[in-house]
RNA sequence: GGGGGUGUAGCUCAGUUGGUUAGAGCGAUCGCCUGUCACGCGAUAGGUCGAGGGUUCGAGUCCCUUCACUCCCGCCA
């Protein structure tokens, strides 16, 4: 026992009741009576209610006594009457009867209140982040992401992985993402950068013959923020292992995030061992390389159709002679759906910036028929056709739409979606995982027709190393993985390549030559000629697991002190202007555009 | 860089076809109230309708520009 507490604000039961107690907290709200008045004094723990009548001389103190003041209650336990139980709190049972009190920290008129179910606008919650932190759903969050990271932490331990922190000042890599840069004193004119991730790291600490690392490793990436992406800085938990194959990641990862979501929610896992979709297919089926397959849409392809001559659908057909693809959606036996249904999903597409979906309805007309503005170009034999690439069957209803691969793959994608969510398809109560592997090592950037690498430059190409055909970069296929649960990429790695003769003949493909390869990859590509052992890993997105876990739809909701959408963080200000002092010590000068 | 949404009291919002003095709930201040738990009742204060420009006899409302926040595209090995 010290001076502010005896118990916490969630402690008091009917056993407590005669008791002299401590309590210090918050107080949430106030009832005045004018003769008496409740407090409701809360802490981390929760909420218990406290009460004083006139005859007390602090009576009128603490009717004026501002809301999320901090106070010290000292009284005594007293049981509450059957008709004022309050089932809600787990203190409900019982209340403090105040004798006197002390004010400890004094709370000025509040910008937001505290207790309230109401929204307020993000500006206002991270500018008084520490007010918006003291609210229940929020508050409940940040415990929540603790307790995930202490069980990971744990169940990490128990597989034998080491936990090792890496440097958050290292170097500028040419690949992948913006980089955040942080200028040298000692060493004018250069620049640090903060870590993506601690990617050439972790394989230097297989390397260096550690086995088995992890980390909660702090990321930073200067990238335009979304809802489900801090802008600047996230975690992952990164690990790596030596002397692996593709399956023994998965069957490590599997493991933890089965007994993690398992632990932390309720929602059944559709399937524990996750299903492996290959990228190609991703793209085919459900338009994307982080599907969710709670949804039970599939999409299929049927350029084919547009070449017959029983089929008149002319726009469509010109598009699929000069190469664009026509694929589709197959709904359930929609159509007594009405007009507007229909209409809305084109009018929707149309406003995505696609030319629209096209659509018709099978009906048993004559053995069969298409209802619907495009249904009168396809002929009987036809529709046979479509039903039988698409397992579609009366009643059911198609959506079409023809573009370049990119464009169809993209609008029917969101369609998925959209047309999911307008017929409730979508089990909210479940976790779909799967495994999106197959990556290609490169792809074609469409704007300069360049080669360059599609994930990570590190990866293991797939198949003999002898057999692998240097000639056609764009077939090759590499030990490259994503995770994906509920449509939201969780985590992506690659069983790496460890052989420097392949690592300099792959980044030349993608237009570095072996010195620009040894001056920007000089760590790694260095020890790798040192007896590299065969190594991979992964990193799953801390931030994003536990927005899932608490079914919150925004990553701010499980990040502390995130910054807004511009990089701002409003309550700290930064960034922020410096010294023309502290510039010239690092030999900068400012050229700010206007 | 581009597209959508939002911006009215400290907070959350309403505000009709352009028409008198811009409203409500919460919060604040003051008063009444001894069993509430979103206590109740009464009163008071609180507004550059994000900013600037325009149309109009008249603009919170219509038009243009701009700023902020947010969602999305690009970007994110």
């Amino acid at each position: 026992m010290n001076k502010y507490r005896t118990h916490n604000c969630n402690a008091l039961r009917q056993k407590n009741v005669g008791d002299d107690v401590l309590l210090s907290g918050w107080i949430n709200k106030k009832r005045d009576h004018g003769n008496l008045l409740f407090i409701d004094l809360r802490d981390n723990y929760g909420i218990t209610q406290c009460i004083i009548d006139k005859k007390n001389p602090h009576f009128s103190e603490l009717e004026k006594i501002q809301l999320e003041t901090v106070i010290k209650i000292k009284g005594s336990v007293v049981d509450r009457s059957l008709e004022t139980i309050n089932n809600e709190i787990d203190t409900g049972e019982v209340e403090v009867s105040i004798n006197s009190y002390e004010i400890l920290g004094k709370c000025s008129e509040l910008p937001m209140p505290v207790f309230s179910d109401q929204e307020y606008s993000e500006e206002i919650r991270l500018k008084y982040r520490f007010l918006d932190l003291r609210r229940k759903k929020i508050h409940e969050n940040i415990i929540l992401r603790s307790k995930v990271i202490s069980f990971i932490r744990g169940e990490m331990n128990k597989m034998g992985f080491l936990e090792f922190q890496t440097p958050i000042l290292t170097s500028s890599s040419p690949e992948g993402a913006r980089d955040f840069l942080v200028p040298s004193r000692l060493n004018p004119g250069k620049f640090y950068a903060l870590p993506q991730a601690p990617q050439q790291f972790k394989q230097l600490i297989m390397v260096s013959g550690f086995d088995k690392y992890f980390q909660i490793a702090p990321c930073f990436r200067d990238e335009d923020a979304r809802a489900d992406r801090s802008p600047g800085e996230f975690y992952q938990l990164d690990l790596e292992m030596s002397f692996v194959e593709q399956n023994d990641i998965f069957d490590v990862v599997e493991r933890l995030l089965v007994n993690t979501f398992k632990k932390f929610s309720n929602k059944k896992i559709l399937s524990e061992k996750f299903p492996r979709i290959s990228y190609s297919n991703a793209l085919l089926n459900f338009g994307s390389d982080k599907p969710d397959l709670r949804n039970p849409l599939i999409i299929n392809d049927i350029t084919e159709i547009f070449t017959r001559e029983d089929v008149s659908f002319d726009i469509f057909k010109k598009l699929v002679k000069s190469g664009s693809k026509v694929r589709c959606i197959v709904t359930k036996n929609t159509k007594s759906k009405p007009r507007s249904f229909f209409d809305n999903i084109d009018k929707w597409a149309k406003e995505q910036g696609a030319s629209g979906l096209a659509y018709f309805t099978l009906e048993n007309e004559k053995e069969v028929s298409a209802k619907g503005p495009i249904g009168k170009f396809f002929s009987k034999d036809a529709l046979k056709e479509i039903m039988k690439k698409t397992k579609a069957k009366i009643g059911d209803s198609i959506f079409l739409a023809c573009d370049k691969k990119n464009n169809v793959e993209k609008i029917l994608s969101l369609a998925r979606d959209k047309i999911a969510n307008d017929l409730h398809l979508i089990d909210d109560n479940t976790f779909a995982f799967c495994w999106i592997v197959d990556y290609p090592m490169y792809e074609k950037d469409e704007l300069s027709n360049e080669i360059k690498f599609s994930h990570n430059p590190f990866s293991m190409p797939q198949g003999d190393l002898d057999q692998i055909d240097f000639e056609n970069p764009l077939d090759i296929l590499a030990y490259q993985y994503d995770i994906v649960c509920n449509g939201i990429e969780l985590s992506s790695g690659a069983i790496r390549n460890h052989i420097p003769e392949l690592m300099y003949k792959l980044f030349s493909i993608a237009g570095y030559n072996k010195d620009q390869v040894n001056e920007k990859f000089s760590g790694m590509i260095n020890a790798l000629s040192y007896g590299a052992p065969p190594h991979g890993g992964i990193a799953p997105g801390i931030d994003r697991i536990v927005m899932l876990l608490a079914n919150e739809k925004n990553i701010r909701e499980v990040t502390m002190f995130p910054m807004n959408q511009n990089a701002q963080d409003l309550m700290m200000k930064a960034p922020s202007e410096v010294s023309d002092m502290q510039l010239k010590e690092l030999n900068l000068s400012l050229k700010l555009k206007k």
